[in-house]
DNA sequence: TCCGCTCTTGTTAGCGCTAACATTCTGAGT
DNA sequence: ACTCAGAATGTTAGCGCTAACAAGAGCGGA
């Protein structure tokens, strides 16, 4: 920088003030620093910066560490909207599930002196960690967590996995449907909680019996097996006529078994998923599911934690921002068989 | 940290060397340190270390900015063994496929005061803006860059795509099949043009026609409505026996279009993608397709990043690391239908 | 012409840490 | 007891930047 200054002929304050687009610097002596700048190629060292100002222009993502669709999408949401605001973004993804290694995740992108913090938690035991934590810094958790409890420094984003399910299961019964199964993903994960919740309270809401299939995940594994299981049933003649599934992993899982099984959908069953994946679209038959708005989440993400660090106050419902999901009607669902 | 220093009656550099391991602590001292910094809960400032180390223990990844699956994972696996290493990440992502962002987002990473840079740069023309950057910064390229040339100070590393495409051609070609059409990916990537190279060679090789259908991007779509044009060609007889598409949203698109024309997977045609997605398994056929090392990748590159950083000279070659994919054989392969 | 104001620029200090050097302590050897 | 090497600790300076204050320059009004 003092180089900088030498050959604009000016102290290195005033170029830190050019730099820092500070009003009282003559028009003339700015393009002079500037070109100077240009000419050695000069960039400001962003650790001494951070060190003065106590500010890194950058906040932390942390999410879990797999390729699951949601917490991509979301992490890719978030990272795009903190780049657009001119913040930097540091990931730190979770390998294992559990508290201590939250904790330590946590602990790393505090250390690095970060601006805020969004957490893309899915899974309760992680928002948990995070809520218990403490932190010190403006953190947003990107969950439907039902227990949310927003605080001063803490606020919560979410897409509204209750009306997705809800959504989802009226398609279902819209259509003329009352025997609408669900196949739950994993149950250590916020969303997985939610969906069937609200299945399940809209299933109860008329009286319908609703009968769960614990897949116990979210790929498409775990739902071939429990699909196996439901065309057993179908074939028996007391299985559902339409499955509410956790996931579009799941669902394609679904509509392999009934494959297999020469079951055919939606004639004989109706499937529904949620995520809508890049090739939802072209499953055999094309899947009926809820798309997310991640990009919106990104967006809110990154406002409530702006606003965080503006000192808004924080907004009266316990979710800062909850944004809705939408169905896309393909060609996994029509009525159920007749008789 | 002085205060730190204080409570355990010691120096503030006694302090730092507790930190930084130094050998000559006396235990009894560096114990007391410890029992200091827990009942403080210190926590050491990393931009002031950044500051008189200039060394920021972070490295970034330049990536493009969509879910697409190959380069989200292998962000993920570089992301993962940089955390083994102990270094922190900073994500940056291009939206934009241009030069320009491409060169914008290095220059962010760099003032960022980054120790490497992993550029998962799948693109033909961000491989060349990095090239053509001149870093001064440790950088390891991931592609299987065909004009790859490493310097001291940037090496290459990538999964041997041209095998994967010859495996895949060749599966076919052992099968029996003579007429294998490939239906490529986006051209500005360096894998699809590296894979429909490597597919023609093995075709020509054997003095076979090789027939090529441009779908033009990643996406079941693409695939879809290629799918539909050699649904046609077959059904009048002159279309092909075998195809090998570029990757496995192409080849969804596939499967769905002949299954729309009653062609029946592998009987009627047999197809190849590349990737093994999660749930490509349950694709109906099940998709046989190419694994790639992503995890090994992702060491290799930090591992390549390393060396550059501690001095090593580079490999001979001009890969640091080429990593070989696997071949999976499922149910959309077969021998060609008789006559 | 001179005062007093504002605009512009320069000077100084210090953010929290580590490297380098200075100092003190320890203990084995005489 | 006394020396001296080497271990343990302390002191000082400075990384590159910005904030706060200081000083100089320019200009209108008396």
């Amino acid at each position: 920088m003092s180089d900088v200054a030498t050959l604009a002929g000016v102290s290195h304050q005033t170029v830190s003030r050019v730099l820092n687009d500070h009003p009282n610097v003559r028009p003339g002596t700015k393009e002079r620093v500037l070109a100077a700048i240009e000419e050695l190629g000069y960039r400001r060292n962003r650790a001494a910066r951070a060190l003065v100002t106590s500010q890194s222009s950058t906040i932390g993502i942390l999410t879990v560490g797999n390729a699951n669709f949601g917490p991509a999408s979301t992490v890719l949401a978030v990272e795009s909207a903190a780049r657009a605001q001119g913040y930097f973004v540091s990931v730190s993804s979770l390998e294992a599930f559990d508290a201590v290694a939250a904790r330590t995740a946590l602990g790393h992108l505090v250390d690095q002196g970060i601006d805020g913090i969004v957490v893309v938690a899915p899974l309760v035991e992680v928002a948990r960690v995070v809520e218990e934590a403490g932190l010190q810094v403006p953190a947003v958790i990107v969950a439907a967590n039902p227990d949310a409890a927003a605080t001063d420094t803490l606020r919560y984003v979410c897409t509204d996995q209750r009306r997705a399910a809800r959504d989802a299961t009226e398609h279902l019964l819209g259509l003329g449907h009352r025997r609408i199964a669900h196949v739950s993903g994993e149950m250590a994960w916020i969303d997985a909680l939610e969906r069937n919740a609200a299945w399940r309270a809209a299933m109860e809401e008329r009286g319908l019996e609703a009968t769960e299939y614990a897949a116990g995940g979210w790929a498409a594994a775990n739902g071939y097996r429990m699909g196996r299981r439901i065309a057993d049933e179908i074939v028996a003649g007391d299985g559902p006529t339409a499955i509410f599934a956790a996931n579009d992993y799941i669902a394609i899982g679904l509509l392999r078994a009934f494959w297999e099984r020469d079951l055919r959908v939606p004639e004989d069953v109706s499937v529904v998923g949620v995520d809508d994946l890049q090739d939802s679209a072209y499953f055999i038959p094309g899947l009926t599911t809820i798309r997310q708005p991640f990009t919106a989440m990104g967006q809110a993400a990154m406002r409530a934690l702006l606003g965080i660090a503006a000192g808004q106050p924080r907004s009266e419902g316990r979710f800062d921002a909850v944004l809705e999901p939408e169905l896309i009607v393909r060609d996994s669902t029509a009525p159920p068989p007749a008789g």
